[in-house]
DNA sequence: CCGTATTTGTCCGTATGTATG
DNA sequence: ACATACATACGGACAAATACG
C-alpha cells in the first residue's frame, strides 16, 4: 500500500488524518502484529519510500511513537522497536493490578446490557478456543475481552492509559508463551469477573479482576522461571 | 534563548538531545509554567523563528506533545494547548486514586533513609508556607512531595505514567484555586503518609495516600460546586 | 460567494554525525 | 588511524487547505 498515492482516491474524498498520523498508525500496526520484530531498526528512508512519501511525515510519526513508548529514538543513530525486559513487564503488571481493580469497580457500575452480552459471547468463544487448544485465538479473544472491559468504564483517560500499557506488554520479548498452561483457569476467572459485573457488585468485580491480573503475572513468572523476588 | 545558536557553544560541546527534543522540553515548560495559556494556539512558524530554527524540529516536537496529551492537534488548523474540563480532571483523579494507593504500598517497601529525610524537610517547609499563607509556595512543595514519593517507588513505568497525569492536571482550566482552604489538613494527611512509610507499613501507607487523593478531589469539587454525581 | 493572506502539509537538498572497511 | 558510505538532522521551497475580508 502506498499511503500517498492519490490515484487510490479518485473521488477526491477528504483524508481525515495527516500523513504523519497514518504513518504512525501503520507502523504501530506493524509493530504490534509482529511484522517488525522488537529491537529492529526502523529505516527512515526505506519506510518513506515504502509508503510513497518523503521522510518528513515518517520522522513526525517516529516522535509520536517514541512518546507512546513503542520505539526508542537514539540521536544520530535511528529509531528502534522497543524491547521490554522481564523487569519492565513486571513493573507494568504492578500498574495493571492497580488499574484493573479500578476497571472492575467502574465497569460494574457502568456496563450496559449490550456490553455484558458481548462479554458472555467472548467467554463462550474463549471456551471454544480452549477446547480446540487454539492459543493464538484465545490470546486475541482475551485481549478483546479486557479491552471491552476497560472501554465499558467510560473513563477516557483510563482507557488510553490502559491501552498504552497493553501495547507495551506486546513488546515483552518473550510474549505469547505466557498463555500456555492456564487457558482454562484463566477463563474461569473471566467468568467470575462477569458474574460480579452482572450483579453490579463493584467491590467483588474489582477484587476479581485484580486477582486475575495477579495470577496472569504468576503464570508469566512460572513460564520463565522468574521468582517473586525479581 | 535561541536553541539553535551555536555561538553559545564555542567549545563545540556535543549536544546530547536533538533539537526537536529541546523544543519539546521548552514548549512543555512554557505550557506548565502558564507562560502559554490553555486553549492557546501554538504558531509553528513563530515558535520556529523564536527558537532560531526551521519548522521541522518544531513540528516533530508537536507530535510528541500531542501523544503526551499536552496539546491538541487539528489537521490543517494547528496545534492548541489542551484544555482539561472538570469531567476530565475527575477521571484523572480516578486514576490518581488507584495509582497513589500503589505508590504508597511500593514506597513503604523501597524508600531509603535519605528519601525519607527529604520528605520530612518538605513537610516542614509546607508547614512554613501554610503559616505564611503562601499558596503558590505550598503548591510547588506539594508537587515536589508527591513526585518524590512516586520516584521513590523505583518503578519506571509507574513514574512516567503518574507524571503524565500530573502534567495533564496542570491543564485543568481552574487550576490552583483547589488549594485554598485545605492547606493545613492536607499537610496533616502528608504527615500520616510519611509516618506509615517510616514504619514500612505498606498497607497503611497505601490507604493513607489514597485517602489523601480522595480528599484532594473533594476539595476540588467543593471549590467548584461540583457534586459527587457529576 | 469569491479572492486573498496566512498557515499548515509535504517534499527535497544539504550538512553533520556514525559505523565500517 | 583514515577514508568512505550511509543514515539522520535540519533548513528551505513549494503545494494545499483554511480563515477572513
Amino acid at each position: 500500500m502506498s499511503l500517498g498515492d492519490t490515484r487510490e482516491n479518485p473521488l477526491k474524498l477528504v483524508r481525515v488524518n495527516s500523513l504523519s498520523v497514518l504513518v504512525q498508525e501503520e507502523i504501530e500496526r506493524m509493530i504490534l502484529s509482529g511484522e517488525i520484530a522488537t529491537g529492529e531498526w526502523l529505516n527512515e528512508s526505506s519506510l518513506a519510500q515504502r509508503f510513497g512519501l518523503s521522510r518528513g511525515p515518517v520522522r513526525e510519526a517516529f516522535r509520536a511513537l517514541g512518546e507512546s513508548g513503542l520505539v526508542r529514538i537514539v540521536k544520530n543513530q535511528g529509531v528502534f522497536v522497543r524491547e521490554v525486559s522481564v523487569v519492565e513487564a513486571d513493573q507494568i503488571y504492578d500498574l495493571r493490578e492497580a488499574l484493573d481493580e479500578l476497571v472492575g469497580r467502574k465497569v460494574a457500575a457502568t456496563a450496559t446490557r449490550d456490553q455484558i452480552k458481548i462479554l458472555h459471547e467472548l467467554l463462550d468463544e474463549m471456551d471454544t478456543a480452549t477446547g480446540a487448544n487454539d492459543v493464538t485465538r484465545y490470546h486475541t479473544l482475551n485481549l478483546r475481552f479486557h479491552d471491552l472491559l476497560v472501554e465499558s468504564t467510560a473513563n477516557a483517560k483510563l482507557i488510553i492509559t490502559y491501552r498504552r500499557l497493553i501495547k507495551e506488554l506486546h513488546l515483552f520479548r518473550l510474549r505469547g508463551l505466557a498463555q500456555f498452561g492456564g487457558l482454562r483457569n484463566s477463563n474461569e476467572e473471566h467468568r467470575m469477573i462477569v458474574k460480579a459485573i452482572e450483579l453490579k457488585d463493584a467491590e467483588t468485580a474489582g477484587r476479581a479482576l485484580k486477582a486475575h491480573v495477579v495470577k496472569s503475572r504468576d503464570r508469566m513468572h512460572k513460564a520463565y522461571g522468574v521468582n517473586a523476588a525479581d
